[in-house]
DNA sequence: CCTTATCGTCCTATATATAGGACGATAATC
DNA sequence: GATTATCGTCCTATATATAGGACGATAAGG
């Protein structure tokens, strides 16, 4: 099989006008070249230079082929330059998945900051909560949200947030219907449920000094949009789980209290999802990085 | 410093749609792509393949490349292709000198019927009688002829006729002043010589058992034209030493007859040389081999 | 004219690429 | 759902390319 090698080597010699100046400038043997130019010529089957001691002259048909080698170098370095402008700066496309509610109520915000910082970043955004295939798809980020322990995976992880929830509901639904102790409680109080329509619904609680309860609902809303099941709990509908992160100022203002605060509701791990560290588009990595920094910014306050 | 053979393989991968079909069709085991890949990855920094067991798909930034590598494989089998050409029938220019005698009286026929045989081949011939720099000059082949031993050289020869040379007389020249036994009886003679007028000019004889002769003489006619010495010594102007090969005709008319045929001036080789063995064009190997058969018939006759 | 410096080629101990196959993952087949 | 076939990756004994330097040739310099 041909050596490619050889004619980038060809090339060199021509162009220094002897194998001493072309080894020296390229930092590499002259018997290597020697060596490369005797055997590109054994397999033509063609003199390309004609030298001895001292004598160096390319051949006709030699000038020839130099022609077609310094064009395919001129290509091949035309490759090298596309891949280096993409490590310039970050720029071009990147293909991202993100859970709807997630990107509503949070995750959107980054991205146009994101893309305020980064004029040249043009994002493609599905939002869907199906398990995208990552590789399959050509997706070069996808953001999960998942309860621990995640699911083994030849895909790479990061986490971006350690998601706590907690019940709540409207301060007067707790007025109303007396207060609630225990998670056998729960039971005498209308919900609210995240998802679609089940046989059942449960709440899955851990209590203090590990007790865990797991309460059966009837919820009178099941929905995906988060904004609606946030707005029923306020106007005391009923008992909701949600995100903490995702209901901070119902919180602060007390539009939303806490219901059974040492009884909660697992964990979820934002993270984000991609094929490979190795080669990442610098748009890719910039982003991932944007989005670590935002979260941990988010838990902080 | 980068391999070119890479971008040949990635090329093969990205159109055979994997490693394993890839590896398949050139003949090559799957390690070696996946490792060189793998490596021209690393280099560029950037993913150009994402991949995964069963899961294969070119990137945005690795189509691109492809592209380039593409072209430049495109030039790499333009160049081959421009050396294929000329190995498949003798054809384009041959350069080569030859001694002005040489090719007025035999090699210029011969040149005639070579191009008539191989009309694609155009031949620059230059009529010089000086050592020309083969290497130097890009002279494909320089014709010689010279007396053994021949001058050790880094240069290829190919023996092509070893010329026998006698002295000659008309018939009548020999009647008018008596029969010539010894070569001090050469001294009563007119003589005639090729080449230019020198301070002195010698005839180197051997003769039976080993003997040598040297004969001083004063030539009446000094010229490099064959021709217009064998016209003077055919008219009786006196004798000349000449090339057997060449005065065939006028032997076997008896216009001229062997003076001292004991004795003999040295023989002479027509030769050929060339820079190397390796690589010849066609052409060149093609005209080599026509002249050696003329030259091999000339002496059968 | 003699000496020196540099050329291209060749040889061999050493460095590096490679082939072959094992392995885990996963789609295809039964 | 279990089994089989094939994917891409990784490891290591082996094959091959290479670096360093010797050599003969020859132009350059003294």
């Amino acid at each position: 099989m041909r050596d490619l090698n050889d004619l980038y080597y060809f090339v060199q010699v021509v162009d220094h006008g002897g194998f001493a100046p072309a080894a020296r400038a390229l930092g590499v043997p002259k018997s290597r070249l020697s060596r490369r130019i005797a055997l590109l010529e054994e397999r033509l089957g063609t003199r390309l230079i004609q030298r001895s001691s001292r004598h160096f002259a390319v051949t006709e048909i030699g000038q020839t082929y130099y022609t077609h080698c310094r064009a395919m170098l001129v290509e091949a370095d035309a490759a090298e330059e596309a891949i280096a402008v993409t490590h310039s700066e970050p720029c071009g496309v990147v293909r991202m998945s993100c859970p709807v509610a997630l990107l509503d109520m949070s995750v959107g915000g980054m991205l146009a900051a994101f893309m305020v910082q980064h004029p040249r970043v043009e994002l493609h955004v599905e939002a869907t909560n199906r398990r995208v295939d990552v590789v399959g798809e050509r997706i070069d980020i996808a953001l999960r949200v998942r309860s621990p322990p995640l699911a083994d995976s030849e895909l790479v992880l990061r986490a971006l947030a350690d998601r706590r929830q907690c019940l709540v509901a409207a301060p007067r639904l707790i007025q109303t219907q007396g207060p609630v102790r225990s998670p056998a409680d729960l039971r005498r109080l209308p919900s609210l449920d995240m998802g679609v329509p089940q046989a059942e619904h449960l709440w899955q609680l851990s209590g203090p000094d590990g007790a865990r309860a797991a309460v059966r609902h009837q919820p009178r809303l099941v929905t995906r949009s988060m904004p609606a099941l946030c707005a029923a709990a306020v106007a005391g509908v009923g008992v909701v789980q949600l995100p903490v992160m995702m209901i901070k100022p119902q919180l602060a203002s007390s539009e939303l209290v806490p219901v059974l605060p040492d009884w909660a509701p697992p964990r979820e791990i934002v993270h984000a999802v991609f094929a490979s560290r190795r080669g990442l588009l610098p748009a890719v990595r910039a982003l991932l990085d944007f989005l670590a920094g935002r979260f941990r910014q988010l838990e902080e306050d």
